[in-house]
DNA sequence: ATGACAAAGAATCTTTGA
């Protein structure tokens, strides 16, 4: 089984490339961030056509998140718990039937958090926080369990071309990689991180500056696998080449493969 | 020292992103 993770910014705008993108890799479950649309104005048509099963939580204009699945998706739960008033879409829960049991994967559009000394960075590790609290409970569960997206944190040095132009950033500043470390100590393991060391796997490279023409890039796409999900892992990759198409989004997609059938 | 670039939505600019 082959889960993925990609930030299109914009669905709308990105449809086609998703399918050809789809075509090529044939993912069992797909989570996309940044959809920016409302659900109504999800273009489903195409990804069903495929024979993906869709559900949608955006929200208008920013944000928004959506996980395609080829088995039928179960207890669908959008949003992430521990603040009702929290009204980004940014997260879906569900589980997947699997041979002796079911998969639960999570479509994640953690926030970005700059700037730092604001009440974005203060959302930030609030969702941070709260994503704890739930990874907690749900590794209880002892399941192939997997949380796949944008975690907008760049967990350490190899994860960046150039680690110093990062110091001052929301995704690199000590307290969101500590945040981001208290989940490996949970049990939880970094599917590219746990299959290849090198220091040139990026997921995002920005529009400005020639970025991607410089390889000026970093690695903030994650899939964190519990125990029972990096047991079955078989590989993980970077679909790096998506960035060279013509107007890409600037997140590439990402994915794991795991000893698990329907 | 600064900006670069892209997208959405309301409007020909502002907000957001990373």
């Amino acid at each position: 089984m082959r889960i993925a993770t990609w930030n299109v910014n914009s669905i709308r705008l990105r449809a086609e490339q998703a399918v050809t993108w789809l075509k090529e890799t044939q993912p069992d479950v797909v989570c996309l961030q940044e959809i920016k649309c409302q659900n109504e104005q999800f273009p489903r048509e195409p990804f069903e056509a495929l024979g993906y099963n869709v559900t949608v939580h955006g929200q208008k204009g920013f944000n928004g998140v959506a996980l395609l699945s080829k088995l039928p998706l179960e207890d669908v739960t959008h949003g992430l718990a521990g603040d009702e008033s929290d009204v980004q879409a940014r997260f879906i829960e569900a589980v997947v039937s699997v041979k002796g049991g079911v998969a639960r994967v999570c479509c994640m559009y953690l926030p970005n958090g700059n700037p730092p000394q604001t009440e974005k960075y203060d959302y930030k590790m609030g969702f941070m926080a709260r994503l704890k609290a739930f990874a907690a409970e749900r590794l209880k569960l002892e399941e192939p369990f997997v949380i796949a997206g944008d975690y907008n944190v760049i967990p350490g040095p190899a994860d960046a071309s150039d680690p110093s132009a990062w110091t001052q950033d929301a995704l690199y500043l000590p307290r969101t990689r500590a945040t981001f470390r208290d989940l490996l100590a949970m049990g939880f393991t970094d599917a590219i991180r746990a299959t290849s060391d090198s220091d040139r796997l990026f997921s995002f490279w920005d529009y400005q500056a020639g970025a991607w023409q410089r390889d000026f890039g970093i690695r903030i796409d994650h899939l964190l696998l519990s125990p029972q999900a990096a047991d079955r892992l078989i590989g993980a990759g970077i679909d790096k080449h998506v960035r060279a198409w013509e107007r890409p989004s600037d997140h590439v997609p990402v994915w794991v493969d795991l000893k698990l059938a329907a």
